[in-house]
DNA sequence: TTTTAAAGTTAGATGAGTCTAACATTTAAA
DNA sequence: TTTAAATGTTAGACTCATCTAACTTTAAAA
């Protein structure tokens, strides 16, 4: 089966997610962090990413970083767009946990249909963020985000409204369900540990709990 | 019924569900049929079935036909299921038309994912056929189907309902939109042409409309 | 029944995406 | 500032799904 003209194949699409999400955090992606988060090996990255470059999708001089090119960003967004209003489609039509939406979400980005992606985004009534918070980049590629804080860097003493969690695999979401942590409650943080950088929160509920560093720089308060 | 375990790559996948849908109008599949279905050349499906029949999932020996096992069948309709039921929920839940669904569809019958296909079931209230009237294998892979009877096999004088048509691309339902046949009306055969098969039909609006015998026998009426 | 056409098979090549082993460069430590 | 560790690259091999070219078997025609 072929695929259309201009997209890639599932392993290239595959490929400009990842460089695209490693790039928010840093700018610069290095060979060995897109091994790592593709689980392959540092030769296939190697070789694919010049294939990406002879494509123009990022840009890339031996030993020196990767960067994405305005194109790659362009095919970055329009991918995440689909996943993230397959993840909403599952939550909000279909009735499925937003824990249970992340892998489903994953094999449905890759659908191609313009028709398919129109009708869930009418459905959805053109939704700005997906069921983790995280805004859906409109048919433009443009992303309307909110400011927002990392619970790991509030303040002691400070509340705010959860916007949104910045991690969609089921083990985290299962975690944040067992602490009755959902998008949109009210979290105060009462303390914060500075040797590891735990926090002590209190949630909607009024139960305090205690979250380490790893989960409350993935947890959003708006700001 | 499992999705995960032995189930093949998407090539494979695609080669069952050619292999299954040939087989049903002649029993034995040969090597010649499947090239042309697969678009692919005659050595290329030679070294397929090797690897199928060494999987257990069809029995093929050279120069002989390939069959299909049980293990076979039951991964064919294990797809022909998704894809049915995919079909159904774009056109009843996702509101597009029956002449557009089957490239979505064709796409959709690749994910893996039991719980999405569980809840489309039971979204559609647990079908039993889709939107071309074609049967929806249930999750054992058992078909409830109907007697009928192709357009192309009517006597003459005699009126039926349509019940089901046989393909489900989209230059095969256009056609059918631009006569305005659809599953339900109840038609009437005027003639048949004894020279080359086609026939002349009174369609719901009372309207005379000339059938090939390629289109006829795509159409079935309830008997 | 012999010959020819059609269908099927084998052998070997290709491109995509992956790997291991060996080598090169950059960065961090001693 | 030299050396060791980490990171990146090249070369060559493997599997999957495909192809073309050449050969074999079966079926159909003369």
């Amino acid at each position: 089966m072929t695929n259309f003209e201009g997209m890639g194949s599932l392993t290239e699409e595959n490929y400009i997610k990842s460089i695209y999400s490693l790039s928010l955090e840093a700018g610069e992606v290095t060979v060995s962090e897109l091994a790592k988060k593709l689980n392959v090996k540092l030769p296939t990255v190697n070789s694919m990413i010049k294939k990406l470059a002879a494509k123009k999708v990022v840009s890339y001089a031996p030993y020196q970083g990767i960067k994405m090119t305005e194109k790659g960003k362009k095919e970055a967004l329009s991918i995440i767009r689909k996943h993230r209003l397959a993840e909403l489609f599952l939550v909000k039509v279909m009735g499925l946990g937003w824990e249970e939406v992340h892998d489903i979400a994953e094999q449905l980005e890759h659908v191609e249909s313009e028709r398919f992606y129109n009708r869930i985004d009418e459905m959805l009534g053109k939704p700005k963020v997906d069921p983790h918070g995280e805004p859906i980049p409109d048919v433009n590629g443009k992303i309307h985000s909110k400011n927002r804080l990392a619970v790991s860097q509030m303040k002691e003493g400070t509340s705010g409204k959860i916007s949104a969690v910045s991690n969609d695999e089921k083990s985290f979401l299962d975690h944040l369900n067992a602490k009755g942590i959902q998008i949109g409650d009210l979290i105060t943080l009462k303390k914060r540990e500075s040797f590891d950088g735990s926090v002590l929160i209190i949630t909607k509920a009024k139960k305090e709990t205690m979250l380490t560093h790893q989960v409350a720089e993935r947890i959003w308060v708006e700001s």
